[in-house]
DNA sequence: ATGGACCTTCCCACCATGGGAAGGTCAAGC
DNA sequence: GCTTGACCTTCCCATGGTGGGAAGGTCCAT
């Protein structure tokens, strides 16, 4: 193989300095979030510097939660220069209320969870207010 | 089709009567998570009282956050006459913790995007610490 | 008899990720 | 120059829970 002149580097090696498996960079790829890579002579897929730069933003995109189509929006504005911060930040804020009503919903449920395991026995016995509420 | 005798209904009517889809009713019975319904003689499912309870019973649990394979193990405990509290309470409280761990990883990434939403101007210009953040 | 509301099965989609098989390629050591 | 092992390729399948929709059969009231 033999990647002298430009460093350039597998798909492997790029795996490893963006922190996404290969796996998911094919996958990136095939659903258009990656350019296509140009391949050497065998077909091996081929990452230079700027690769790894937008695989580890996409990485720490998913590291907050964005969704993957979100992420093909953020790297669409972080690579045009005209772009506006307000439409960033709007994306953001609406993640953010999505991950809220996320946290809010599962608190309610440890809430009830929690409430109902504190009058559980939790002993040999079958009685149970959790069945109990289960069962209506 | 008469359902005289026994107040047997379709598949619809028990899906209004437990807020489970038939569509869902029909997955539950493909997982083997409910009982092969009997059929009419033209393959229509029929279900019963028993039948909507449990139905019921999986609607609570999924309400409450629980997989499908933790409602097969309570489905079971709550048939069960011999079944200790202790085995529901345990299966309860490791989904608590399950879901709040899910809560606190939603959290550290709510608190980390309201920071950076904060500093970022979200106005005309490009300048935005959220893309600086995801750009590393 | 017709129409509409219901039922059936079957396949596909979402979302993000991983597993694994079958086969090709590279580089190093012998 | 051959073997070996680590890498790469594509392709298919699975997860978990839910929904959409097509093509076709059934029930019942008008």
């Amino acid at each position: 193989m033999i990647m002298s002149v430009n460093r350039e580097m597998t798909i492997g090696q790029a795996a490893k300095s963006s922190a996404v498996s290969a796996k998911m960079i094919r996958h990136y790829e095939s659903i258009g979030l990656l350019h296509k890579a140009h391949r050497t002579e065998a077909g091996y897929r081929l990452y230079d510097e700027t690769d790894v730069h937008t695989l580890r933003f996409i990485q720490r995109a998913r590291s907050l939660g964005f969704p993957l189509e979100t992420i093909r929006t953020l790297l669409a504005l972080w690579r045009n220069r005209r772009r506006s911060s307000a439409q960033v930040k709007e994306l953001s804020l609406r993640h953010v209320a999505d991950l809220e009503r996320k946290i809010t919903e599962m608190q309610a449920m440890v809430r009830t969870l929690k409430h109902l395991a504190h009058n559980c026995h939790g002993d040999d016995r079958p009685d149970c207010p959790i069945l109990d509420d289960l069962a209506g």
